[in-house]
DNA sequence: TGAATCACG
DNA sequence: ACGTACGTGATTCAG
């Protein structure tokens, strides 16, 4: 028989918070956590120790109860819930969430009644139920097949009620629970009774006479002060057997499919358990790692055998530094079936059969993070071919939540490798790498059959890997500074905040001890000194400052200031200390940090450097073309828009940019109702505020914040929107249904993103879940085609060698150093290709421009 | 280490 | 009754 475990999470809650008041558990930011810990301690040994198939939680929600309306009295007794307790509920709800334990909370009913109820509907759906509480009245609900399971003092205790226990307990049945409470009544639920009569004599009246009615029927058999008493009640008594009934009838339709239970995933209690600082649970997440640790016999070589020198031997290049740009490797690590050797790398130098084996285009090999590994050995002049598999970007595919870290890839294949120590000696990290090494070898097949499964090998074996190479060549070319400038910038820079900062101290008084860069004392300094008007929290932000600027001068000053450190310490600092002697700067471009495929750069990142206005853009003209070359930018016009339009087949939209229209003044249009010719600025930045909005997965309040609107006016935006675009709605309900349905969702490419928030509990998190299902698909095509296009530019620039190099990609942005007589062709050509990565109704439309510098060529 | 802030698509 | 736009990385403060 199915068992089904149904808790009474309030009971539960309030139990825990109140047994473990005295000792006070807290978060390293001081909030309380006594109740979630007792809680979480609580339902994560059940799950440890029990059988069962479903469990669900049962909630009370916030809000009127529908029995207030039976008696206004009701639970107007109960106290006030303390706010020690109160916050502690997301929490708990969070807990749950992590837990994949299903919870339920109806508006207007406690936990009780849906407790009731669906208990109703688990004895039909064939269910042997347990409903664990500390609350007698549910003692009402016990059935054939429905046992309460009374959780006594410290909750350790749990007494398990069936028909008979009930009976040789308390000498009576289940539905007399009922009757027994309306006449001793219940202080708490504020349930009158009968005054005067406590538990010893309800009981004994209940089990005389068999029901309330009956008391009341052989009323004249009772003599004394007991037969006035419940004479001057009975009207109350009547009353209280109603509140004291359970609703075992609510109109719910619940589907058993959503309480299966399955087990929660460690990595993310783990996570939970650390962020509310539960030391003493993490034994259910770590287990993992302690029980079975991987151990490989590694063999530190001088060469390595010819055994591994085969067809199909894992080679993992073993580098512990920063950035591979700038350091050396310590050495590789190779492994197959029966082997598992690690070389250092300047015995490497010399082992011309090692060498020879990994330049071999013939001899097929498979490695972790392609575009590092080369680097590194290129740096040692070893030219890396026949490498056909890159088990990071695999892995990437199957799951974006992985970082860059080998460990938790072998993790997640149940494969646990200690991690290493911060200082380690050679033999140690020589033995960490091997078992890397020996790890991937186990687990390539797995990860090739899964990417089989999601079908996905073309996405890997014809874009992320062919990529990968042409982001290490890009890399490995770099961007080349104007030093001169460079120096020249940050001398002016470096005056101009020291003068800032002396004018903003003599006006406002303050001396070195106040820290311009703290926007904690900063607001002090504003709203509590300087009184200023602020309506949040005493935000700090360049848009909540321009709002204050004009009431005092200093406010200005903070914004000047804010601009030149900015500028200074984020991109002028980064620029020294990272070009190279050839004042070239080699950025990395992660190909596995994103959670929708896009890139994203880093040391330093060359995807956010400046634009909105000329003060700041010239940090742009830092990146120069070399002498004899031209840098050209090509990027494509509202990619995402049009994909929209691509992916949804809406006619409107597709007709749009068909006739090329501006689509930002064609939703103003429409929006605003007037003709296209007539809309005006401020319209058409409102309605660039709504096309970014559907792209990101709309919300009206969101929106309404953006554009300073109320949020019945972004309401109507929205709403307009989407008649005047209604395949654009459906679409993005697609893309919500199919989230639900599979729990990811799909890009172009059938790239997948799974969106575990999707079935969440919390609310925020499944609106969250709702707006990555209507925006990944949008913003990973994107990227998707970008990557394509990458592609073909590069077969292009290589049947055209020498001519133009790619050196950055900015999202929907590609920058070139072309020699200057090539410029104009080859950025014609390049056009081209990149509008013709896909063939459909409408093409992508791209534009370029071509400059001495970057800012040049924008 | 996380929050705040600010830079980009 | 909630608390909200999507995706990134770098710097700085404060605990």
């Amino acid at each position: 028989m199915k068992k089904l475990i149904l808790i009474d999470g309030n009971a539960l809650i309030f139990r825990a918070f109140y047994a473990t008041q005295m000792r006070m558990t807290r978060t390293e930011d001081n909030r309380p956590t006594n109740a979630l810990y007792l809680f979480s301690t609580i339902i994560l040994k059940l799950l440890q120790e029990h059988n069962f198939d479903d469990i669900i939680v049962a909630l009370d929600s916030p809000g009127k109860k529908i029995r207030h309306q039976e008696f206004e009295n009701y639970k107007a007794n109960r106290k006030q819930i303390p706010d020690e307790l109160k916050i502690q509920f997301p929490m708990i709800k969070e807990f749950l969430n992590v837990a994949n334990i299903q919870t339920i909370e109806v508006e207007g009913y406690e936990a009780d009644d849906i407790i009731g109820s669906l208990s109703k509907l688990a004895i039909k759906a064939g269910y042997l139920t347990q409903v664990y509480t500390g609350d007698r009245d549910l003692l009402q609900l016990i059935d054939e097949n429905v046992h309460i399971c009374m959780m006594h003092k410290g909750l350790s205790e749990v007494e398990v009620f069936d028909k008979q226990h009930l009976k040789d307990v308390y000498q009576i049945e289940p539905r007399q629970i009922i009757d027994v409470k309306s006449l001793m009544g219940d202080a708490s639920d504020n349930i009158p009774g009968v005054r005067g009569v406590g538990e010893k004599t309800a009981f004994d009246l209940i089990i005389r006479y068999g029901s309330l009615n009956n008391v009341y029927a052989s009323i004249d058999e009772i003599k004394g002060k007991l037969h006035d008493k419940l004479l001057v009640d009975k009207e109350m008594a009547l009353l209280s057997y109603q509140l004291a009934t359970i609703d075992t009838k609510m109109p719910l339709d619940f589907d058993f499919k959503e309480s299966k239970y399955v087990d929660y995933d460690k990595k993310n209690m783990n996570v939970f358990l650390k962020k509310y600082n539960i030391k003493s649970l993490l034994k259910y997440t770590i287990e993992a790692d302690t029980n079975e640790v991987f151990e490989v016999n590694v063999e530190i070589v001088n060469r390595v055998s010819q055994e591994l020198l085969q067809p199909n031997t894992f080679v993992y290049v073993d580098f512990a530094g920063e950035n591979y740009h700038y350091g050396q490797l310590r050495g590789i690590a190779l492994a197959n079936a029966t082997k598992c050797e690690y070389i250092e790398k300047d015995l490497l130098s010399f082992d011309l059969d090692c060498i020879d084996f990994l330049s071999n285009e013939k001899i097929a090999k498979q490695g972790y993070d392609l575009k590092k590994s080369f680097v590194l050995l290129e740096a040692l002049q070893i030219y890396p071919k026949g490498f056909d598999l890159d088990i990071l970007l695999a892995n990437y595919l199957l799951n974006q939540n992985i970082n860059d870290d080998p460990m938790t890839m072998l993790d997640m294949y149940d494969i646990h490798i200690e991690p290493q120590k911060r200082i380690a000696t050679f033999e140690e990290y020589a033995h960490y790498a091997g078992k890397i090494a020996k790890g991937c070898y186990i687990i390539k097949e797995k990860v090739l059959q899964k990417i089989k499964e999601i079908d996905n090998e073309d996405l890997l074996f014809k874009v992320e890997i062919p990529l990968a190479m042409i982001l290490k060549n890009m890399e490995q070319r770099g961007v080349l500074v104007d030093t001169v400038l460079l120096d020249q910038l940050a001398n002016e820079y470096e005056n101009k905040i020291q003068s800032i900062e002396k004018e903003i101290r003599q006006l406002v008084g303050k001396d070195e001890s106040f820290n311009l860069n703290s926007s904690r004392q900063l607001a002090d300094l504003l709203y509590n000194e300087l009184h200023l008007p602020c309506n949040k929290k005493m935000s700090t932000t360049a848009e909540d400052l321009t709002k204050i600027a004009s009431l005092h001068p200093v406010v200005n000053m903070i914004l000047e200031y804010r601009k030149y450190t900015k500028l200074l310490n984020t991109y002028i600092d980064a620029f020294y200390t990272y070009k190279d002697d050839t004042n070239r700067i080699h950025a990395l471009f992660n190909q596995s940090s994103t959670m929708t495929g896009r890139l994203s750069s880093s040391q330093p990142n060359l995807q956010n450097l400046s634009v909105r206005d000329d003060s700041r853009m010239i940090i742009r003209k830092l990146m120069i073309a070399p002498q004899g070359y031209k840098i050209i930018s090509l990027d494509y016009s509202q990619i995402e828009l049009r994909l929209l339009a691509i992916l949804s087949k809406d006619e409107t939209m597709l007709k749009a940019f068909k006739q090329e229209e501006d689509i930002h003044t064609l939703t103003a249009s429409k929006v605003f109702k007037v003709p296209l010719d007539q809309v005006s600025k401020e319209q058409r930045r409102i309605a660039k505020a709504v096309n970014f909005g559907i792209v990101y997965g709309i919300s009206s309040w969101g929106l309404s914040e953006q554009i300073n609107v109320d949020v019945n006016t972004a309401k109507n935006f929205i709403e307009t929107f989407f008649e005047t675009f209604p395949k654009v709605k459906l679409f993005l309900e697609s893309n919500i249904h199919f989230c639900k349905e599979n729990g990811y969702v799909v890009t172009m490419l059938k790239r997948r993103r799974s969106v575990p928030e999707i079935h969440a509990q919390m609310y925020q998190m499944k609106e969250f879940g709702k707006r990555v299902a209507m925006n990944t698909p949008i913003q990973g095509s994107a990227a998707d085609i970008i990557k394509v296009a990458m592609i073909a530019v590069d077969k292009y620039l290589q049947e055209n060698a020498n001519k133009a190099y790619l050196i950055c990609q900015i999202h929907d942005e590609l920058l070139f150093e072309v020699k200057e007589e090539y410029a104009n062709e080859i950025a014609n050509d390049i056009q081209k290709i990149m509008e013709q990565v896909i063939d459909g109704e409408i093409t992508l439309k791209v534009n370029y421009s071509i400059g001495n510098n970057w800012l040049e060529a924008k």
